[in-house]
DNA sequence: GCTCATTCCTGGTCAGACCAGTACGCTACC
DNA sequence: GGTAGCGTACTGGTCTGACCAGGAATGAGC
């Protein structure tokens, strides 16, 4: 019986499997699981074909289907990388957009939102102990410069740094892919207003440390739904600063 | 001011192009030339490695790139084939109708109107001299067998030969790609009426032989517009035959 | 402290070999 | 004469090991 379903399982798989696609399967698996993320560099070809007990040349052709499909990108010398899936609509959506318009801002921190949210969400459900700690220290590390004199970049550079680790290590692909678009091509949209009120007041708005510590916490105690709901407070309350920050168009 | 040129073109070309992708740009030229025709088996891998001048890997890597999207198809043992890039779309709309229904036949019909003339246009524009000479063999062949007896399957496989003759070496991909859809998913709903009339006359259309002899005449004179017109006269004709066979359907 | 050359690692390319399917022609049997 | 079976000569699939060329890090020399 069971051998008699084996065979059928080989018929109905095997005849068109070579091991090339076998890798490649292997290898999407890995990045939408969110073990291999957007922009990371993959293993080399040869510690690949090491890995997989293959030879290069299988590798090769998996990576060359791949990079034919968008999903990986190799550079010579340098090496091969997954590409951002969502890069591409990214772009078409949000190609050129000014990045001081107050609409624009407004959209990104609705965006921030649900990103944040979700990456602090699923960075509970799913980080390891040793993404966790790497969170702690990095927390920890913003801590004692807190008392330190930044500059506004120095300081928008450190907050993308806490948001970021959080959702580079959320395993969930949708968010890490966002995220990394978001912070990047929203740098200037998202850190503006960090400047703007050190320039008025000559101080970062003050909740700031307060809420990244209250993410950080229910992080820690892996309470995925305060966790969500700290992130999503956060956001607000920058809304609010932005939205103090421009008195008059409030709607 | 030659070598300044030379240099940028270089520049902005070069880095990115590898060998493969130059021979897949070659290819994919070849296929949308009409060179290489849709369901034809390209040479094998060492042939076309030797006839490029580069290594078996390389072409490897360039079919590879090509079967990722959908151009090429390669099978163990047997070689790899151009795929018809209409397929897809044919089968997406054209999917599973009854080969019998009159409106479809009609609706054939009218495709037949536009690909066989356009066919015969092309034929005459870019066949060359062992084309043409391969059309007038078949075309002799054909007149030989004439009186002989021929069953009804016998007979739609004469006039689908003569008319692919025409497609097949018409140099316009479009045009192969869809005569050879349409001649393949619809040869029952095309030589039906052959059939029936043969089975209530005892005998075939008798415009047809005329006609392919319009055709025929028109293409070795390489008179382009005379050809497609013979073309379009013989589906009209055939569309006129259809309609007798169902009187009470006319419109 | 900066520049530049070395070095190591990466992907790109090659050659040659063998395995495993498929097609085709030949042979031998019915 | 026709057909089943077999062998051969192809095809793509896979492996090995080598070398080239581009990029990045490192360390020596200025």
């Amino acid at each position: 019986m069971t051998e008699q379903h084996n065979e059928n399982i080989e018929r109905a798989d095997m005849p068109c499997i070579s091991k090339a696609d076998q890798l490649s399967k292997h290898i999407t698996g890995r990045i939408i699981s969110g073990q291999w993320k957007p922009g990371q560099l993959m293993a080399s070809e040869r510690q690949l074909a090491a890995e997989f007990g293959m030879s290069r040349a299988m590798v090769r052709e998996s990576v060359t289907q791949l990079v034919g499909k968008g999903v990986l990108q190799s550079r010579h010398g340098q090496g091969t990388r997954v590409c951002n899936p969502m890069a591409h609509l990214f772009d078409e959506h949000f190609g050129d957009l000014p990045q001081d318009s107050y609409e624009l801002q407004l959209a990104v921190l609705e965006m921030r939102t649900v990103i944040d949210g979700e990456a602090a969400w699923y960075f509970c459900q799913r980080a390891s102990a040793e993404e966790m700690q790497m969170l702690v220290s990095e927390f920890e590390r913003m801590e004692q410069r807190r008392h330190h004199a930044m500059t506004p970049l120095e300081r928008a550079k450190a907050d993308l740094t806490f948001h970021m680790l959080i959702a580079e290590h959320c395993h969930q692909i949708l968010i890490i892919s966002l995220a990394q678009l978001l912070y990047s091509k929203f740098f200037n949209a998202i850190y503006g207003v960090l400047g703007r009120t050190h320039r008025r007041t000559g101080a970062y708005p003050p909740h700031i440390e307060e809420q990244h510590r209250n993410i950080f916490q229910a992080i820690c105690s892996r309470d995925a739904e305060t966790a969500r709901l700290a992130a999503e407070q956060h956001i607000l309350t920058t809304r609010q600063t932005l939205e103090q920050l421009e008195p008059g168009r409030q709607s």
